[in-house]
DNA sequence: CAGTGGTCTAGACCACGCC
DNA sequence: GCGTGGTCTAGACCACTGA
């Protein structure tokens, strides 16, 4: 039984309320601890604002804070009338930071290498067409870039930019830097569509990554809109190996 | 220029506060917006908290919220002190749900069903000992299964569930339901590692799901603590061509 | 050490949604 | 309708941390 697990002290300790005042988050450990030890089981109703407010001897502001953050992390549902429920299953939430991929590498203390392939004013693809509901016949600055880890290859780049969106991108050298760190700088974004997914290498990629013909790829796809317009489509593949992870 | 996209009526609308009393999200909207349109322009100070109350004619307390939440959100910086400031690179988090299969099934409106497909009782293979820093010869119950949706194959669950933690899975049936489903329901956990890579179907794999070997899988690793003591480690294969997405 | 954000309080009004 | 959570106010004290 997993309560063997639960040390002796802590049985009456942290699942009861100590006393004096609480902060939000001493409120959050003690409500978490309760919802974790079956104390309140999954689909029971906590008691209302108030009642916890006095049993912890705090106001209804503190515990609300409280409550909603355990919400929002998808531990709780809640709503007027109804009240503020446990969730059956854990409908936990997994956060990812989405850095840059010069942050992404130099955070992990290797040094940043970026270089440019390929640079393309083309028609948008019949494909790219569709995924965005282009209107018809609209020009895209098409670029293909390589991110290296301590030279290393760490992620093929390919991306392509809406012109009519971002006119001024046509004069924009990416010899230097990436495409990635002009567009941040120059063009904010008020959506965004994010996918992971797996593919393999083909004789192209596998060529610019340390890979061979066939490899199992990471990838990740990102669409960015700025007020209902696309500005921008990416793909990101990562070298083989690559493994993404959060803690929570 | 990005500007060209900003319809007239909104360059004096949004950024210019409003007047009469504003919600924290309506100071969300215009404080966002401000910075999207670079009136606070990368790494620039934002005013203090009590100077921005006055100009929304609020309260302290409401933009701190409003200001507290956009930071969470990965677009300021706050520290005290130091003010508020706008971070140069959008670090936006981009947030998942982790649901039960079952529930990525039923959601997306297939018909759900599981299958066992393998249970065995054995010591931890030792690259799971070393993994979880298990204590030496820990027995593990070892457990492979089908998730299908509409009876297509949709998932491949591998899954090694460390007996000393939770004992009574051995008394666990499993033919009919999921180790997932069981766990949710017996076993809190307080600590979860996610992580998401490509990989390529093995013969085995191959097998299970309707794929060739050698395809690129898409698999996720969830390993789970309660309170600091391993519980369970799962591999998770999807089948070819699944994609994760998700929009902010 | 002084200024900024972090948090708590006590009270109020409001809006949603079950009953 | 009316109870519950959602939010705002006005004020206070505190803790961190940069100048």
């Amino acid at each position: 039984m997993y309560n063997d697990l639960i040390p002796a002290f802590q049985i009456g300790g942290i699942v009861a309320a100590p006393k004096g005042n609480m902060s939000y988050r001493d409120i959050k450990k003690v409500v978490l601890d309760r919802i974790q030890n079956r104390i309140w089981g999954p689909d029971s109703l906590l008691p209302g604002e108030i009642e916890l407010a006095e049993e912890f001897s705090s106001t209804r502001t503190t515990v609300n804070r409280a409550l909603r953050e355990l919400a929002e992390e998808g531990f709780l549902e809640r709503k007027r009338k109804a009240g503020t429920r446990v969730l059956h299953s854990p409908a936990r939430k997994a956060q990812f930071a989405i850095p840059l991929v010069r942050d992404e590498i130099t955070d992990a203390g290797a040094t940043y290498r970026y270089s440019l392939v390929k640079r393309e004013v083309m028609p948008a693809p019949s494909w790219l067409t569709a995924k965005l509901a282009l209107k018809p016949d609209r020009e895209v600055l098409h670029l293909q870039c390589m991110h290296f880890a301590d030279n290393e290859p760490f992620q093929l780049e390919k991306r392509w930019i809406i012109v009519e969106s971002v006119p001024e991108v046509l004069e924009a050298d990416f010899t230097a830097s990436g495409p990635n760190d002009w567009l941040v700088q120059k063009v904010p974004f008020s959506n965004l569509e994010l996918s992971f997914f797996a593919t393999k290498a083909d004789e192209d990629t596998a060529g610019f990554m340390d890979a061979s013909v066939g490899d199992p790829i990471f990838a990740t796809q990102r669409t960015t809109w700025l007020r209902g317009e696309p500005v921008t489509h990416a793909v990101l593949y990562f070298t083989p190996g690559y493994k993404m992870t959060t803690r929570l």
